[in-house]
DNA sequence: AAAAAAC
């Protein structure tokens, strides 16, 4: 269905047609000439299919700009997306010249103050710093029309639930109240609904809760293969642009770090960053500068980034809709994308209920070997040679160009140029995986507690070192134990000292980037 | 149980 047959008005219109869009997606065109009515609507449909909108553009049409006050307020579980929300309401309300501010935190208030000041018809923004405006009365809800939970199921689930009762009490019991996400468990609907007034549920039917578009496998691994196992995938696949998801945001800034050593274009996002430093690593992401995103789950849902081909699950998602919203990060508008959850052996029996959810099967992905992580590095290579050939400064390298054409054959040439820009001859190449890798220990780092280095697979945990080519150093994780055994404090001391220094000197001496592990330890 | 979200 064409957006003209909605029942929409020109202004609208224009800016639907100025964005690109000319058809409405199912979600879209069931729902907006309910709320368009004034109804409450709980709006699910699959990720990527243009949920904003559909709240949106109703929102959009019934602002009065001859009220100054608040009409609409969107809420958001993270601020990258109430940053985005918010973008896509003023490109879509910029010809009607509605007014939309954006609040949340982590960034200067009194901007945000003025902001406000600005008379919005519109605010978007995250549950926290919209109270704190609330409390300073430098935000003023008593005039709302309707309100907006986007990921719906999120906002209403406990950690936001008692900031989002906040909220709903400081606007207008008489007020339209709409509900989007692409899930929605029972129990938190039934939460939803006690906010709402006679509420329609509109479900898109889709067979299954993720989108044909992703293709979908997982792997089944051991922990400390797990490492070397992604950077081999990642060869093979050669993601254009890539989100690796991460259990925690220890696990997160470690296999950021990691990654990067190993040559990766790959940076951490999570919670613990400076806001400034949040929204640095996102814009390199969308710019390309980084092609390898690795993210909490502050990235699993809404964020609409162009061109992610490939979702990583490095670990196993905490519950079903998490992963149906990571995956969805990839898949949006019609484009295809590629999802590979890691599935450690005991997760095999959490992996099939998410297939439950999801309704579909995952298929199984052998990891891939070292021949084809080489290969694909080479594939991969082949992208980036040709301009590096064609700007080569010649004229500047003088009679040692002809030198080397006389010494070796065109293949041999070749060859070195592209081991070179594939990165084979370097310290980053791919390498064989360890089943025997012992697990790492924190660099001069003291232990609490103690517990098994292994076989708590249950915290998913494991460490990981991007090689141990000479695995002879690592002893010492054998010894820990009969040290820990003989339980005495001053021989611990001792060891952790000797050991720490052994290795770190070890590892500068030879493969200063593999240096990085990624600890199980939270 | 983790992450997110205010200072």
């Amino acid at each position: 269905m064409k957006f003209s047959e909605l029942g929409l008005s020109q202004d609208i219109l224009d800016a639907i047609a100025e964005h690109g869009y000319v058809e409405a997606t199912p979600i879209q065109e069931k729902t907006i000439p309910l709320t368009l009515a004034g109804r409450d609507v709980i709006g699910q449909a699959q990720t990527g299919t243009g949920k904003t909108a559909a709240f949106g553009l109703p929102i959009l049409e019934h602002i009065d700009l001859d009220n100054p006050n608040i009409q609409a307020v969107v809420i958001s579980p993270t601020r990258e997306l109430a940053i985005q929300t918010a973008d896509e309401l003023k490109k879509l309300g910029h010809d009607k010249h509605v007014n939309v501010q954006v609040v949340f935190g982590g960034s200067d208030i009194r901007r945000q103050i003025q902001g406000l000041k600005s008379h919005p018809q519109i605010l978007v923004g995250t549950p926290g710093r919209l109270l704190d405006h609330i409390k300073r009365h430098t935000a003023k809800l008593g005039h709302v029309k309707t309100l907006v939970l986007d990921e719906a199921d999120e906002m209403l689930n406990m950690g936001f639930l008692d900031d989002i009762e906040a909220i709903i009490a400081e606007v207008p019991d008489q007020r339209q109240t709409l509900l989007f996400s692409a899930t929605m468990p029972p129990a938190i609907k039934r939460i939803g609904v006690q906010f709402m007034t006679n509420p329609e549920h509109i479900q898109i039917e889709a067979k299954e809760l993720t989108t044909d578009l992703v293709e979908q496998f997982f792997v089944r691994v051991r922990p400390q293969e797990k490492f070397d196992a992604l950077t081999r995938i990642l060869d093979v696949q050669g993601p254009k642009l890539g989100i690796v998801f991460g259990r925690t945001k220890r696990r997160v800034e470690e296999l950021g770090r990691g990654l990067e050593a190993r040559g990766y274009k790959a940076a951490g996002l999570h919670g613990d960053l400076t806001q400034q430093m949040r929204s640095r690593v996102l814009d390199q992401f969308k710019s390309h500068e980084i092609n390898i995103l690795v993210a909490t789950d502050v990235a699993a849902r809404g964020l609409d980034v162009k061109d992610v081909t490939h979702v990583y699950n490095y670990d196993i998602p905490q519950d079903p809709e998490s992963y149906v919203h990571r995956i969805g990060r990839t898949g949006r508008a019609g484009a295809t994308g590629t999802s590979v959850t890691f599935v450690l052996p005991n997760e095999m029996d959490y992996l099939r209920a998410i297939e439950e959810l999801t309704k579909k099967r995952m298929t199984p992905l052998q990891p891939a070997t070292l021949a084809e992580a080489r290969m694909g590095r080479i594939k991969n290579a082949l992208g980036s040679i040709k301009p590096l050939i064609e700007k080569a400064p010649i004229d500047d390298m003088g009679d040692e160009v002809s030198k080397l054409v006389s010494q070796y054959t065109p293949e041999q040439l070749a060859a070195g140029l592209l081991a070179q820009v594939a990165g084979l001859d370097q310290q980053n190449a791919p390498v064989e995986i360890s089943r025997e890798r012992p697990l790492p220990r924190r660099k001069g780092g003291h232990r609490n507690g103690g517990g098994g280095y292994r076989g708590n697979g249950r915290r998913g945990g494991g460490g990981y070192r991007g090689n141990n080519r000479n695995g002879g150093g690592y002893r010492g994780n054998g010894r820990r134990g009969d040290r820990d055994r003989r339980g005495n404090g001053e021989r611990r001391g001792n060891g952790d000292r000797r050991s720490n220094g052994d290795h770190s000197n070890h590892r500068s001496g030879g493969s200063s980037r593999r240096e990085f592990t990624v600890r199980n330890k939270d």
